[in-house]
Order: C-alpha cells, then sequence, then structure tokens
RNA sequence: GGCCCGUUCGUCUAGGGGUUAGGACAUCAGAUUUUCAUUCUGGUAACAGGGGUUCGAUUCCCCUACGGGCUACCA
C-alpha cells in the first residue's frame, strides 16, 4: 500500500513534470518501473529469526539484530521468529531464555512464530532438536562431504604447536592436515567402525574442499570471497552429541524456511563455511540471503562493547535488570534505569542504519516503513549514550500527564502522602519539560510535597544576603493574607513587595527559590509555591529565615 | 601471525567525480526564561596518508596506516 502509494505519487510527478526531453523520460519512466518492481519483489514476505543463544542477558547489541529482523518481518508481512541456540550445554545460564523473552516483549519486538509462542517448525529450542542434526551430520558422511575423527583434545594440541613451530599459517585442521589424524579418511573402515562400536569418543567434522573460491553475497556487504585453504575442517557434530552453531544453524534455516539471515559481523568469517554446508546438504538453491550488521562498539571504539562495560561506563547494556546467577551480581538495565522502549528502539535503529532522510524521531510504524536493509552501514558503530538520553527525552515529552502521573503518586504513596490528582498534574507540567527519565520527576520535584532539611551552601553564600532576607521577611507576611493562593497572585505579590523595598525581583529570586526548595535551580518557582500551598510556603520560608545566616 | 570487514566533524551519520561537504547528539556563544532547565538563533568542528585514473577526486582503483572481527568439540 504505501509502496504503490509512493509510486504513484512519483509517476505523477514526473508526467507533470515539464522537465527533460521526451525520450529521457521514457528512459526515467523505465527505470522507475524496474526499481519499484525490484522493490516488489524485494518486499515480499520474509522469514528472518533472532537466534540468541541463553548465555546470560541479552545485551543490547542482540536487540538491536532482533529490531533489524522485526522491522523486515513487519514491513514485508512476513514472520519473525525466535529461536533459543543452546547447543553448548556447559555455557547454559539459567534464567537467559526468560530474560531474552521479558527484554523483547518489553522493548515491543513481537515473536511471530518460536520460543514462547511455538509454531509449525517446533520445538524452537536447539537442545530439543538433537536428533534432527545428526541425521544430516551421518547423510554429509555418507556422502562424502564429512567425516569422523578420533582425535583428542591433547592430539589437536600438539598438532597447532607442531605446525605453529614450523611458521606454520596452516589450519590445524584442514585439507593440509586431515591426513595425518585420526579419523575416517585416514584409518581403515574396519578400524573406524570398530571405534564407532566401541563407543569411543568422536566429532563429525567437514570436509572442506582443498582449493576453491567461495563465493558469498552479502546484503550490506557485498561479494565477498575466501579460498577454502583458509577454512578448517569446522566440527559439526561434538563428542557430546550436540551440534555446533555451524551446523544446527543451517539446518535450523533450512527447515524452517528462513529467507534473510541477519546477524552480527562476527559471523562473516564463518559465513563462506555456511555457504559450503548448504552446498553440501544440497539446499544451495534456497540458501537464505545474508546480512551481517556492523557491530556496536565501546564507547571509545576499541573493541566490540561487552557486557563487561555494563557498569563500568556508568550506563546500561542490557534492556532489564540482571542479575548474574553465579555471582549473584546486580546489572542495572535500560528498562529500570528510565528509559522508554520506543525511545531505546530509536536510538538502535539510528545505529548502523539511517532513513537518508533529516527525521530523527521514528514511532515503530515509521520505522518499519522507512527500515531498508540496503541503507545499513558498513562501519562499527559506537555506543554513545548521550544521544539514547537524548531520544529518551524527547519521547517523555511526549507523554501526556496522565501517562506521568503514576510516576509522581507512586512515589507519594510510598510516603503516605496523598495529593489531589489536579496538583500531580500541575507538578508534572512544570517537571516534564526538564527531565530525561521518568524518575526525575521525583528527585526534581520531591521539594514541592516535602519540605527541604538543607540548604545548597553555595547558593547560599553567594545569594543570601541582606536584600533577599529583608524580601523574604515582607513578602511572608504579605503571603499571609494573599487571597486566592494561586500562582498568579502569589507572583503579584512578590513583585509589589519588591517594588516597595527598591530591590530587582531578580536578584532576590534565587534566595526565595533556596528558602523554599533547599536548592539553587527548578521548576517554576511560582508554580510550585501554589503547589506547596500558602502554609507550607509561610512555614517554609519562616524555617529559612531562622537557619540560614547572611555572612558578609 | 593468518584470513575477513571497515575508515566523512568528539559521536551517530548524509552525500558522492566539479557541493560554501548537509543534518542530529555533544560542545561553545547569544536571545527568551527576572534563576536553572526547556525553547530559539548562531558558532567551532570532518572526507586517515600516499600513489594512480581523470581536465578535475573526499567520491573510482592500488598500496600503507589505523581500527574492528574471526582464527574452540563458544555462540
Amino acid at each position: 500500500m504505501g509502496v504503490a502509494g509512493a509510486f504513484a505519487h512519483r509517476l505523477l510527478a514526473m508526467v507533470r513534470a515539464p522537465k527533460g526531453a521526451p525520450k529521457e523520460r521514457v528512459i526515467r519512466l523505465a527505470w522507475l518501473c524496474i526499481s519499484y518492481l525490484w522493490g516488489f519483489l524485494a518486499m515480499s514476505p520474509v522469514r528472518v529469526r533472532f537466534a540468541p543463544s541463553p548465555t546470560g542477558a541479552l545485551h543490547i547489541g542482540g536487540v538491536r539484530t532482533a529490531l533489524y529482523n522485526f522491522l523486515l518481518a513487519r514491513q514485508t508481512g512476513g514472520t519473525m521468529i525466535l529461536r533459543i541456540e543452546d547447543t553448548d550445554q556447559s555455557r547454559y545460564v539459567p534464567g537467559a531464555e526468560e530474560y531474552i523473552l521479558e527484554s523483547l516483549a518489553w522493548a515491543g519486538i513481537h515473536i511471530d512464530e518460536g520460543v514462547g509462542v511455538g509454531g509449525p517448525h517446533a520445538p524452537y529450542r536447539q537442545s530439543e532438536r538433537k536428533q534432527l542434526y545428526r541425521q544430516f551430520a551421518e547423510k554429509l558422511v555418507a556422502e562424502g562431504h564429512a567425516y569422523y575423527a578420533f582425535d583428542t583434545e591433547a592430539e589437536l594440541e600438539t598438532m597447532r604447536k607442531s605446525l605453529l613451530a614450523a611458521g606454520g599459517s596452516t589450519l590445524p585442521y584442514g585439507s593440509q592436515t586431515r591426513a595425518q589424524m585420526a579419523n575416517s579418511l585416514t584409518l581403515p573402515s574396519a578400524e573406524t567402525s570398530l571405534r564407532l562400536q566401541r563407543g569411543d569418543e568422536y566429532v563429525i567434522r567437514l570436509k572442506v574442499p582443498a582449493d576453491e573460491t567461495i563465493h558469498l553475497h552479502d546484503l550490506i556487504r557485498g561479494d565477498v570471497y575466501v579460498h577454502s585453504s583458509q577454512i578448517d575442517d569446522k566440527v559439526l557434530m561434538k563428542s557430546d552429541g550436540m551440534p555446533t552453531y555451524h551446523l544446527a544453524n543451517v539446518v535450523d534455516d533450512h527447515l524452517m524456511q528462513i529467507s534473510h539471515v541477519i546477524r552480527g559481523e562476527e559471523w562473516l568469517p564463518s559465513a563462506p563455511l555456511h555457504v559450503l554446508l548448504y552446498r553440501s546438504l544440497g539446499w544451495a538453491d534456497t540458501m537464505p540471503q545474508f546480512a551481517h550488521l556492523p557491530l556496536l562498539l565501546k564507547p571509545d571504539g576499541h573493541g566490540k562493547l561487552s557486557k563487561r562495560d555494563a557498569d563500568q561506563m556508568g550506563f546500561p547494556i542490557f534492556p532489564l535488570n540482571w542479575t548474574d546467577p553465579k555471582t549473584n551480581e546486580l546489572v542495572k538495565g535500560f528498562r529500570e534505569s528510565g528509559y522508554l522502549p520506543e525511545a531505546l528502539l530509536n536510538f538502535l535503529a539510528f545505529l548502523g542504519w539511517n532513513p537518508g532522510t533529516e527525521q530523527e524521531l521514528f514511532t515503530l510504524p515509521e520505522l518499519i516503513n522507512a527500515f531498508q536493509l540496503e541503507r545499513i552501514g558498513k562501519a562499527g558503530a559506537r555506543f554513545d549514550i548521550q544521544k539514547a538520553k537524548w531520544f529518551n527525552q524527547q519521547y517523555l515529552k511526549q507523554k501526556s500527564v496522565a501517562d506521568l502521573a503514576p510516576f509522581l503518586t507512586a512515589e507519594l504513596t510510598a510516603r503516605d502522602r496523598s495529593v489531589s490528582e489536579t496538583t500531580v498534574a500541575l507538578a508534572i507540567t512544570i517537571l516534564k519539560e526538564r527531565i530525561t527519565f521518568p524518575h526525575e520527576l521525583w528527585s526534581e520535584g520531591e521539594f514541592l510535597f516535602v519540605a527541604p532539611t538543607t540548604f545548597d551552601e553555595s547558593v547560599a553564600a553567594k545569594k543570601w544576603n541582606a536584600e533577599a532576607v529583608a524580601v523574604i521577611r515582607a513578602y511572608k507576611d504579605a503571603l499571609i493574607a494573599t487571597e486566592p493562593f494561586t500562582a498568579p497572585a502569589v507572583k503579584d505579590v512578590l513583585e509589589k513587595t519588591t517594588q516597595a523595598l527598591h530591590i530587582g525581583t531578580g536578584k532576590i529570586l534565587q534566595a526565595l527559590r533556596l528558602a523554599l526548595t533547599g536548592r539553587g535551580t527548578g521548576p517554576d518557582l511560582m508554580i510550585a509555591m501554589e503547589i506547596i500551598g500558602r502554609e507550607g510556603v509561610v512555614a517554609r520560608l519562616e524555617h529559612a529565615l531562622k537557619t540560614l545566616t547572611v555572612k558578609s
């Protein structure tokens, strides 16, 4: 619909345009048709997956990967699949899967099919698909594309060392070295079957061709070529009976009819291996398209953003709070730090992608509409929290008073304070323009409801002088009789008081603020006074006059 | 070390053979706000370097430098 509309619009614009010779126009028209036809083809429903492994908290780069997958799925009316890649039992972390599910739900990245929702290709947890992978691995062995290998870790280590000693650039296990190792290619077949029957530990390795250039077309990076001598005979099935990522990933993507593999750049080096696997399994013609995303880098640009950066850098990198089950250490999440999911998504979308226009604020539907894989950049993007904060502020500003009210009322009820709805609404109105996070409603606005117990020393030293004291003393007396006690009335009285004393209002305003709030800065003071109310204002002024002393 | 990918203001990026190299965040200054914040206006600020190709290169090609990724029976 959107595409058709845009097409019609441009067509119309072109026909109307007086510019260009007729012939030129025809060419341009043809071009336009071709490009939109291409666009339609690219818009055909897509099946994409987000496939994290439950080894800890999902980090923010993973959320971005999920987001890009999701955007493409929604844009094309396609399907977003969640697959859990839990083939490494030793790295499994309890709670991680639930964490992933909850994070995606919070972010608004909806899963159509997969863990948590089910679907036609269930199960979606790789540990539960174990038997499937074995079948394909055995098939590869039977067809000569893979082989059994019996080498122990120690033997592999020895090989590695000897290669290194020889000045080796050769892979530890590949076409150059496999002939010297203990595997079904070198051992007599009787020996192989004996070992297999006996229950010796073994792995299944892919037999990578010796001399071939493997081509890979990446939607983001273009054509990538890797020589097969650079790829080692990767383990497909581990000795514990589990597949490695490479096998499980390719098998599942094929079986689940994935059309686009959108994942981090760290997978680019093994992508040619995956191409080889698709070929060996006879699935070359239905191989998905690849798009390898630029990485999210640490703020200093050195290294990819990692879990360790979380609290060292002073900003979250996990979507939600995460308590490490081993260390019991709590790491704060974006949600708990006050980031709004729509702001985080908007920020994340722009880390490595942009629409090519000058619009920066995008709702989710707008992102879905504007997103294009082709417009994803190639270079790694540093993670800069400043911009995330700005996005958050923008989205927070758009929130209604009703949306924000709970943040304030929760704090108030926690303190057994009951405040009228209109007062809360008034407080939010003056506070919301100044804050970046919802919790700042309280940190910035607490004084509206609770009298200050301390005063900012530096402000007092600068602003609390004889003039201020004179004005505040007179003002306090005048306020006792002020009726009604509203912002305009209170302002009027203040102006009259200062005029009578021949002192500029501006000169004493900060002292007044200090007396009322304990601080030198804050929201509109007159409205604040209305919220505090006559009784509170007078009491606070009296307290301040007693407590603060004029320093000469 | 080897292989792969990359490099436009401090950061995210637009652009692309001839542009005053555009925007946003951050920063600085001014205006508004009788304070601060918000808002508005303006400023500082970038094509990594060297060779080609070309009338012309930031844009295309090569090399170098730098950065990143991978190099596990981890994903």
